[in-house]
DNA sequence: ACTGAAACTTCTGACGT
DNA sequence: ACGTCAGAAGTTTCAGT
């Protein structure tokens, strides 16, 4: 399941710290049984490896002006290389796109982006994704409720 | 579009903790031009405000044993309140689940699902999402490549 | 591999502008 | 509202076990 590299200490700071990224060497400490100086160079180590691949302040959408969130299913027009290649460089420029997922089935994307509206909704769908040559045909839907949104591991 | 109670500052000191939670008020005040004892001070109210939610790691799913992502269509039985209350409280309770969100529409819900190998996939349709009372439907699709992921505002 | 102490960095509250 | 400064807290390196 995990990593043999990783110990019982290993996982349970790399749990605490998905939990609370601004957590010291102190506060891991106290909660791991280990000497802060220990936490220092296991989460150093962490963090070199590549088991943590940084810290995120998480913040909150609806206060900052970004209440709805769209899910957007995407099919391509051809899929050649080219086409598939330009999609994925529009979709890295745009902020509003929070996650693109190639899924398997009838081979098109599906996009997670954030609006202000319905119209910056609009503007986002009409004005941006359609308008693309590699973008046949595209389906929206608002999202009514989040009942669950982390990125957490069960570790 | 933006809260009008945060100034350039507060934005900008946003926008930099959600790149890298971990930057330190010294870190920020090079980047604002303003004093470390002053980003403290901000910092400290978009945290109190609410602004700010938390800060997480970021761990590598790959590296910790969860390279499947999953989106996993549900529609549920019947639309009654207690039907979608003990979905919900199902959800809550399944660390594999990081997105569950209820879509206009069809009025289903659709779920991120990570998972270690296809097996624990299916166990987990087969053996948790379907047997479970107000599930009627399933719909799931295998992500084969993840493009962008983030929770990064566009402020 | 771990602890503990020492040197260094960062944080934060008091004060003055 | 902001900056300066100093005491407190946290981090990290290093010697010792």
């Amino acid at each position: 399941m995990v990593d043999a590299r990783l110990d019982q200490f290993d996982r349970k700071i790399l749990s605490l710290l998905q939990a609370d990224g601004r957590l010291t060497n102190n506060d891991l400490s106290e909660r791991v049984n280990l000497s802060p100086s220990q936490c220092s160079r296991r989460r150093q180590r962490l963090e070199d490896d590549g088991f943590i691949r940084g810290y995120r302040a998480v913040l909150d959408r609806d206060r900052l002006g970004f209440p709805l969130v769209n899910v957007i299913s995407v099919t391509l027009a051809t899929h050649n290389r080219d086409n598939a290649q330009r999609f994925a460089d529009l979709l890295a420029r745009l902020p509003e796109v929070q996650e693109a997922h190639a899924l398997t089935g009838e081979m098109d994307y599906i996009l997670k982006v954030v609006t202000p509206d319905l119209k910056s909704l609009a503007d986002f769908v009409n004005g941006v994704l359609l308008p693309h040559e590699a973008v046949q045909h595209v389906k929206t839907a608002i999202v009514l409720q989040t009942l669950k949104e982390t990125q957490a591991l069960p570790l």
